[in-house]
DNA sequence: GTTGATTACATAATTAGTTATGCAAATATA
DNA sequence: TATATTTGCATAACTAATTATGTAATCAAC
C-alpha cells in the first residue's frame, strides 16, 4: 500500500488490521476449498480441545487470548453442527467442561492435513521474505508486555514536551504565579499555615536574600512550575528544598524532575554538601520524584509545618 | 502467547488479530492521553482529508483500503462533531466531495503532535527488535499481492496429494476404469464416436499389441486416471498420447501431470522423436496441461474423430 | 453457619468493520 | 436518441469480536 508509506508508522495499527483481514478472508476460502464445514474463528477453541480432550471455557479463553463469552459463543456453535459436547460432568456445577464429539475427532483428522498446507505455505512466505512476520510478532508481544505502547508514548510525550520547559531563576514579575501556584496544591491537600504565607508573600526576604534561590519553570512562556532552595542555619544540611508546585494541566511534561535538577545543580555550583526536604506521603507522585532526584528518607528533625511527615535528603 | 508456539504458524490470522487488538486498544487510549476527542478508527481518512483537502468517498476508500460504506459512516461521524464537511459543489451530482472543517484543521495541529510521539514509540520497538514489523508487514502486503495465501495452500495441497499418486503400467483389472473414465468426460462434453468404443473395449488389440502402452493413477490405490500413448504408422510421429482422463473427484492433484510425464519419459526411452495428440480447445483445462508438457499447436493432419479441432507435438 | 467476595458462565449491548442492495447520475452503446 | 451499463454513495443487514451485566455456585472469614 501506497498509503502507509506516505503516513508512516503511525498507522502500524490500520496496516495490522489489513493485513490481518487479508489473511483470515483467505483462510475461509481455504476451509471452502477443502470441503470442510469449519469457521475459520472455531480455529483456535478447536485447536485446543484437540490437544487437552476435556477443557472449561475460561481456560480455553485464557489460552487462546480470547475473552469469555467469545469462547462462549464459539462453543455453542460448534454443538450445533455437532463438533463439541458440554456438561462432562463435574465437582464444580459452575464449570462447564467440553470435549469434541466423535464427529469432532474425525474433522480434526482431515483438518490436520489441511494444517499442514496452510503451515507450508506460511514457511515459503517466510523463506521468501527478508523480514520474518512470524518472528516479528513473537518479539513485540514480548515488547508490548514488558512495555505498552501507551506507556511508550507517554515517555515520549514528556520528552518531547519537556523540551518547550524552560527553567529560569526567579524575577519579580512570577510573584504571583510562585504563591498562586503553591497555594493551589498547598490548600487541596491541606491547610495553609504561618510558615507558608510568610515565604509565599516575602521570597525575597525570605529566601533570596537569605542566600536561597527560586527556579521558575516556563512553558511556552506562562510559568507552569516553580520550586525553591532555602539556605538553612544547621550544619548538616546547606538548603532545604521547598514550595515546589507545578500546575495540573502541565503535569506530564517532566517539570517536577528539571525543576529539582535545577535545584541539586545549582547547590552542587554553590559547594553545598546536602539537601533536606519535608513532604507528606499521601503526595505519592512528589515523593516518587523526590526517590528519583536520589532523596532518602531520614527522620527526627524539627519542623513548623503541620502537615509534614516525611523528611529526606540527599547527599549532592 | 504459549499458545502460538504450541500450535505453529497455522495461527498465523489469530496471532495478527491479538495483535492489531492490543495496538488499537492503546491507541484510544493514547487519544485519551492527550484530551483530544478523535476515535482512532477515524485515522485513515482523517489522514487523507489532510493531505488532500477536498476529495470525494470512494477515492478515500480505494487509497487507504476500506470499503465505501467504511469511509462513509466514518465521515458521517466526522461531521456531526464538526470535523469536516460534506457537499462541496462538484459538476458530477453523485461524488460527494468532503473537507475538513476549520475545526479540523485545528485539530489536526494537534494531532502531528501526538503522532510525533507515536511515530517515536514505534520507531523505539523497531529498533529494540532484531524483526522489523513494519518492513515485514510491507514486504508481505507485496508478497501476498503477487500470490495470495490461498494460492500459496492450493499449490501445497497438490504437491502433497500428488504423492499419494502413482502411475503404473496398465494391467486387465482396470480395464472398466480405462473405459468408465473415459466415457465419463468424452459424454460430458461431446458424443461417444466409433474410434472411442474400439479403442476403449479393446485396448490390448488397439493400443498394447501394436507396441502402445497405458498408464493409470492410483490414488489411495484406486484408479483415478488414465492415458495411452498409440504407436503411430505415421512418418513423423513415434506417438499419439490419446485417452487421458482423470476422475473429477480427484481433480487438482496435479494426476494430468503425472500421467503426461509418464507418457513422455516412456517415449524417451524408446527412442522416440515426436509425440502427437488430439484436442478440443473447449477443454482449458487440457490444453493448458499440454503446453506445460511442451505439446505445441500444428495443423492440417488427418483425424478420425469429430471433436478434434486442435492438435499438438511435442518434439522429446 | 451466615455473610460477603469470587468464580464460571451466559446473555445483552456495543463496536468496527464487512457484504448486499437500491437509487440516482453519468457514460456507453445500439 | 433511447436504452443499457457503470459509477458513487447511502442504507441495511450481517459478522466477529469486544465490554458490561446478571446469576448461580463456590470459597473465605468471622
Amino acid at each position: 500500500m501506497d498509503f502507509f508509506n506516505k503516513v508512516g508508522k503511525v498507522a502500524l495499527g490500520s496496516r495490522l488490521r489489513l493485513m490481518t483481514a487479508t489473511i483470515t478472508d483467505d483462510a475461509a476460502r481455504i476451509y471452502e476449498l477443502y470441503g470442510i464445514n469449519f469457521m475459520p474463528k472455531w480455529f483456535p477453541v478447536f485447536y485446543m480441545l484437540m490437544e487437552e480432550r476435556e477443557i472449561t471455557i475460561t481456560e480455553i479463553a485464557n489460552e487462546i487470548g480470547h475473552s469469555q463469552p467469545s469462547v462462549s459463543k464459539i462453543i455453542q456453535e460448534m454443538i450445533t453442527v455437532g463438533l463439541v459436547q458440554e456438561n462432562l460432568k463435574t465437582a464444580d456445577k459452575r464449570r462447564n467442561s467440553v470435549a469434541l464429539t466423535e464427529q469432532g475427532i474425525l474433522l480434526s483428522k482431515e483438518l490436520k492435513l489441511q494444517w499442514i498446507d496452510v503451515e507450508a505455505a506460511v514457511e515459503s512466505l517466510i523463506t521468501e521474505s527478508n523480514h520474518n512476520l512470524w518472528a516479528a510478532l513473537e518479539e513485540w508481544e514480548f515488547l508490548l508486555q514488558q512495555k505498552s505502547l501507551l506507556k511508550r508514548v507517554i515517555e515520549n510525550k514528556k520528552i518531547r514536551e519537556s523540551q518547550d520547559v524552560q527553567i529560569v531563576p526567579f524575577e519579580p514579575k512570577y510573584l504571583d504565579a510562585f504563591k498562586a501556584l503553591n497555594v493551589e496544591w498547598i490548600s487541596t491537600y491541606f491547610e495553609m499555615e504561618e510558615a507558608d504565607y510568610k515565604a509565599l508573600d516575602n521570597p525575597k526576604e525570605y529566601i533570596l536574600d537569605k542566600g536561597g534561590k527560586i527556579f521558575v519553570a516556563l512553558y511556552h512562556n506562562e510559568p507552569v512550575g516553580v520550586c525553591a532552595m532555602i539556605k538553612m542555619k544547621d550544619d548538616t544540611y546547606d538548603f532545604e528544598m521547598a514550595k515546589m508546585a507545578v500546575s495540573p494541566k502541565a503535569q506530564g511534561k517532566n517539570i517536577g524532575w528539571l525543576l529539582g535538577q535545577a535545584i541539586v545543580n545549582s547547590a552542587k555550583e554553590q559547594g553545598a554538601k546536602k539537601i533536606y526536604l519535608e513532604s507528606n506521603t499521601i503526595l505519592k507522585p512528589a515523593i516518587n520524584l523526590y526517590h528519583k532526584l536520589g532523596f532518602q528518607k531520614v527522620s527526627g528533625l524539627a519542623t513548623p509545618y503541620k502537615r509534614c511527615n516525611i523528611q529526606m535528603e540527599l547527599a549532592v
